[in-house]
RNA sequence: CGGGGCGUAGCGUAGUGGCUAGCGCGCUUGCUUUGGGAGCAAGAGAUCGUGGGUUCGAGUCCCGCCGCCCCGACCA
């Protein structure tokens, strides 16, 4: 039994003046947690146990689904995550330090390198396989950046399994069986949350997908129809517009449109000077074409131009998902010197394409038959009415257009809308990426050596915490669900009476017998707007008053959450308390 | 790394170059009070982030540094 008036807690008036978001104000002034250093937190005896409740709901879940688990060092010594290339790939993020030797030691930010060799270590045969191991871990990062307390600190517990299969098929059920078991552990949790997928189909599939809980502290942004589709912005493919007949089509024209070099000018001079019998001209009328460099791994540069809709923006980090490996990056006036063939602000269709030595690429929605005001390759000149199928090609479709509030949905479940939500899991198909870089084979029934697949899947243990409290909160304090909460009951002794305290002790003792885990407020010459308050401040689910309607034989027990009431006698109140507590 | 804001008691904060740095919460002692963050009285608690400078005098002005928060960049 917790007893208030010797719990090591101090519960705050007035929120924190350096948090922002509900769930670290909450932590802080419920006396959860405590920052020591930027994104670094002690966790008090409440904050610990929902904190031990999380981490046993999602350890339960890991071994009900046959995955065992093991416990590595957080302090890894160097050679692995050179082997990889992790350790300067990582960069500043990495936690890095020397031992008295000065020999190079890290802070494990993830163990992927470990899980590998640890299983080469042990492993040597297709028989063993497939295999998952987890971990519950303290892992660093040094962020940039820390922020939003417990929601993304330098030093968080996640909970990172990794499967070893033969291959892909197995990979895949691996996979499966992950996806399967985060969703008992997230419900288990109390949490919302909407599993998106974090890759564009186009890279192979289910290869990683990202639960996220919605809420708006949350860091990432996805989008989501009310018909249930939901994709980081990312994966969102576009629903392309029918095509049309090309002979309906007029023909192409030059016209000349001095001083139009941004698409509002352009869509101003053609509006005055070329109307439109049937409507007006809009940016959707104009075809952009943005020139990007391209940056490959191997050093190689060249340029990508990327034709889309003037009313729309390109999504740097949708374009980058879509050219990746290669980094683009915008194109610079030595860029133009070195093509002359493109004329700033001038660029059309008809001097690109990779036969001219410029990629060119459109979006979905410039498809057959559609016609487009764009640029004549002179200073000065629009082409108009150019048909795309007739006038123009392109080397390919390409998804580097932001995506906007009201866009269809791909699978047709209604207009999207974008939705913040904090990444609570990520399961993810690794391949043969670290098995490769650090020699993992098993012999195949054949005897011949083959390198394992590999998956690997976190959960954010100390994460889901915030985000628990994040999504479960009202303006007077914390609403905990039962499976997490710190306690099931929250007995309040209110009042002087030595009567009240008597009764409250026997009811915390018999609940306790019951096997329900009681806070009882059991100090005295404190207010009972005090108790009132820090009983909701806590947010344990069901609190029970012991107080001046004990006279009369009765305690009140509410729901924290609903604010329902209701007055029971005393005899009863043991039995209702069960059955709630139970329900 | 860029932009902005801020460092005064455990927490939240006030403080025109001029007395012993003020207030609220919390804490200690006593008396009263006890169903919505009680009252009265008496206390304890601060090298005003740090180093230098200007000045008769610096929490206050100037410069450097350190730290924190927010936005952005970055982030299996």
């Amino acid at each position: 039994m917790l007893r208030m008036s010797t719990l090591f807690l101090r519960t705050l008036r007035e929120d924190p003046a350096d948090a922002e978001v509900p769930s670290h104000k909450l932590l802080v002034r419920a006396g959860l947690v405590r920052r020591v250093a930027p994104g670094v937190f002690t966790w008090l005896p409440l904050g610990y146990l929902v904190y031990r409740n999380v981490e046993a709901i999602v350890r339960e879940e890991m071994d009900a689904a046959g995955f065992q688990e093991v416990h590595f060092p957080a302090l890894l010594p160097r050679e692995p995550y050179e082997a990889t290339g992790r350790w300067t790939e990582y960069g500043d993020t990495l936690m890095r330090l020397q031992d008295r030797k000065g020999a190079d030691f890290l802070l494990g930010p993830t163990h992927e390198e470990m899980f590998t060799l640890l299983v080469k270590g042990e492993y040597s045969s297709y028989k063993d396989l497939p295999l998952v191991i987890y971990q519950i871990q303290t892992k660093y990062r040094d962020e940039a950046r820390p922020r939003a307390g417990i929601l993304r600190g330098r030093e968080f517990v996640m909970k990172d399994s990794y499967s070893f299969d033969l291959d892909d098929q197995g990979l895949q059920r691996s996979y499966d069986r992950h996806r399967e078991a985060y969703i008992k552990t997230f419900d288990r949790l109390g949490l919302d949350y909407v599993i998106v997928s974090a890759m564009s189909g186009a890279m192979g599939g289910s290869a990683s997908e990202e639960f996220l809980a919605p809420c708006e502290s949350g860091e990432d942004t996805f989008v989501r129809s009310d018909g249930g589709y939901a994709a980081n912005v990312e994966a969102v493919v576009t629903v392309p517009p029918p095509p049309k007949p090309v002979a309906e089509q007029p023909a192409a024209h030059v016209e000349d449109t001095p001083d139009t070099p941004t698409i509002d000018s352009l869509v101003a001079l053609a509006n005055a000077r070329f109307p439109r019998s049937d409507r007006a001209w809009t940016a959707a009328d104009t075809l952009k074409n943005v020139v990007l460099m391209l940056t490959y791994p191997d050093g190689r540069r060249e340029p990508l131009v990327v034709g889309l809709p003037g009313d729309r923006e390109v999504d740097m980090k949708r374009l980058e998902a879509q050219v990746s490996p290669a980094v683009p990056t915008p194109f610079e006036e030595a860029d133009f010197a070195a093509y002359p063939q493109l004329v700033k602000g001038y660029i059309g269709p008809q001097a690109l394409g990779e036969e001219r030595g410029i990629a060119f690429r459109v979006d979905p929605r410039v498809v057959e038959g559609t016609a487009w005001i764009t640029g004549a390759n002179e200073a000065g000149r629009h082409v108009f009415d150019l048909v795309y199928g007739r006038d123009f090609s392109a080397d390919g479709k390409i998804e580097a257009a932001e995506v906007r509030d009201g866009d269809p949905a791909p699978d047709g479940s209604g207009p999207l809308y974008s939705e913040r939500g904090i990444e609570i899991g990520h399961i993810f198909q690794l391949g043969r990426k670290y098995a490769q870089a650090l020699d993992l084979k098993v012999l195949d029934e054949n005897g011949k050596a083959r390198v394992v697949t590999m998956g690997s899947y976190g959960i954010g243990v100390s994460r889901a915490v915030a985000a628990i409290a994040e999504q479960h909160h009202d303006d007077k304090g914390l609403l905990w669900p039962r499976a997490v909460s710190p306690a099931d009951v929250h007995i309040l002794a209110t009042g002087k009476d030595p009567a009240v305290f008597e009764a409250a002790q026997e009811l915390a003792v018999a609940c306790e017998d019951e096997g329900l885990r009681v806070l009882y407020d059991d100090r005295r010459g404190v207010s009972p707007g005090v108790k009132f308050n820090d009983s909701e401040l806590l947010g344990v689910p069901t609190i029970v008053v012991v107080g001046k309607r004990l006279v009369d034989g009765q305690v009140e027990i509410k729901d924290r959450a609903t604010g329902e009431r209701e007055e029971v006698a005393l005899p009863e109140a043991l039995g209702r308390l069960v059955q709630i507590c139970r329900g």
